[in-house]
DNA sequence: TCTGGGGTCCTAGGACCC
DNA sequence: TCTGGGGTCCTAGGACCC
């Protein structure tokens, strides 16, 4: 038997959030809002039951729903970042093989536990609801793709008691014949239409379909999951958290923008935050992309979704810096004349901040500086954009650099760089 | 009037290098 | 000097996830 994989998932896990700190609020039907109080991102069971359905626009929601009963929260991720945490360390307690997929979300690896699953997973519900409050649904199969339809299953199937199996195929297909194409994890609207069209209808059939066939027309990650629903796994557990490789900051306007400087008054709070993000994170940023959207909910007005990005000459978390390149960003895509209603910027290329020793923009803009800016970015163009790691220690007389393992040539002459370039 | 925010991965084509 | 193949990088866009 191949080893058990277990998605372990928080009910409801915002709603369950504010339920914790306001018992009152239990039984009742609870919705919790995104940001603008926009539209509704959690439900409580009783509110699921009311019809609210998953990103419904609150204002529509409101109109709809005359309930008294109904009790609205708008989003605190403080709180749901700390109940994770706590949650996410319980789990740790009942196997080391542990990978925190999402907020409410973890895959856990059950070698070992092949002959007492139900029993060591229920143990685990159990321990989980006692210690954080949260209640959690476990589904487990051979792959992870099979742990989520398992997990699906239980949720929705009140006789699993919060718990559902599939580590035989004869359960698997049962499963599965209970489901459609779009509540398998990696296909949603687009696939499940391209699929149908070729004549797959079913989770079933996508199962029998040859996975060769599939790669042609959709691609590998179509391919792997054919092979998932087969039981063969193709993701593996990732244990450690994959580093980051963009921090993003972006948010809806609560009304229309059409002023450059009030985009760019919203752009710089932004960025001020993205690079407390990078900070935090202890990274620096090589690359700063910037992106506008006029309400694509208006499609009888102008649309207009410019982005652009800069290179930075060398990686920084200065939000100083930051502000300069993502104004000038700005500057260039800003055209008059449309209602914007959102705006973000994207911090790329992260590199740890360790290896950034110092900054360019702080030394005086000389001719020479100037030409080892342009010999960096030539051999960078060459070689990759990380080739050359700049360091500049400041004080000191001249200028220091680094190379990482993909510099064919490291060099710590700067007459050689020069002519490199 | 009112419709979230933050991510990842893959593909495809052109440029460039060896 | 010519030729081809293989590889990487870059960018834009699509699709999906929670």
């Amino acid at each position: 038997m191949s080893t058990p994989i277990a998605l372990v998932d928080c009910n409801n896990f915002y709603a369950s959030c504010e339920r914790v700190f306001d018992p009152r609020l239990r039984g009742k039907p609870i919705v919790v809002l995104s940001n603008n109080d926009g539209c509704v991102i959690a439900r409580s069971n009783e509110a699921k039951a009311l019809g609210i359905a998953m990103g419904e626009p609150w204002h529509l929601c409101k109109e709809r729903i005359k309930t008294r009963e109904l009790i609205v929260r708008s989003s605190n991720y403080t709180l749901y970042g700390d109940m994770s945490a706590r949650v996410m360390e319980v789990l740790s307690h009942f196997t080391p093989l542990l990978e925190v997929y999402s907020i409410d979300e973890a895959f856990l690896g059950l070698a070992g536990f092949e002959n007492r699953l139900e029993g060591h997973t229920q143990s685990l519900r159990a321990k989980t609801q006692q210690w954080t409050g949260i209640p959690v649904s476990v589904g487990i199969g051979p792959t992870k793709t099979l742990a989520k339809v398992a997990n699906r299953t239980a949720k929705k199937t009140p006789a699993c008691n919060g718990l559902c199996i599939l580590m035989e195929q004869e359960a698997q297909t049962k499963a599965l014949a209970a489901i459609e194409l779009e509540d398998i994890w990696g296909i949603a609207r687009r696939t499940a239409e391209k699929l149908k069209a070729l004549g797959i209808r079913d989770p079933l059939q996508l199962r029998q379909s040859d996975p060769k066939v599939i790669r042609r027309s959709f691609g590998v990650v179509l391919e792997r999951l054919v092979l998932e629903l087969r039981g063969i796994p193709c993701h593996g557990l990732e244990l450690a958290p994959p580093p980051k490789q963009s921090i993003c900051v972006s948010r809806s306007f609560g009304r229309p923008v059409t002023t450059l400087s009030e985009l760019s008054e919203a752009l710089s709070a932004y960025i001020e935050r993205a690079a407390e993000k990078l900070r935090r994170n202890g990274l620096a940023a090589g690359y700063v992309t910037v992106f506008l959207h006029t309400n694509r909910f208006r499609p009888e007005e102008p649309q207009y979704s410019p982005s652009a990005g800069l290179a930075l000459p060398v990686a920084t978390a200065d939000t100083a810096s930051l502000l300069r390149s993502g104004n000038e960003i700005l500057r260039v895509l800003y055209k008059p004349g449309f209602r914007y209603k959102k705006a973000g910027i994207i911090l790329l290329d992260l590199i740890p901040q360790a290896e950034t020793q110092g900054a360019l923009w702080g030394s005086p803009d000389t001719p020479e500086r100037q030409s080892l800016l342009s010999a960096i970015d030539t051999i960078n163009r060459r070689h990759g954009r990380r080739t050359v790691q700049f360091a500049a220690s400041g004080v000191q007389r001249g200028w220091q650099m680094r190379s990482d393992q993909k510099s064919p040539n490291y060099t710590t002459s700067w007459s050689a760089l020069i002519a490199a370039g």
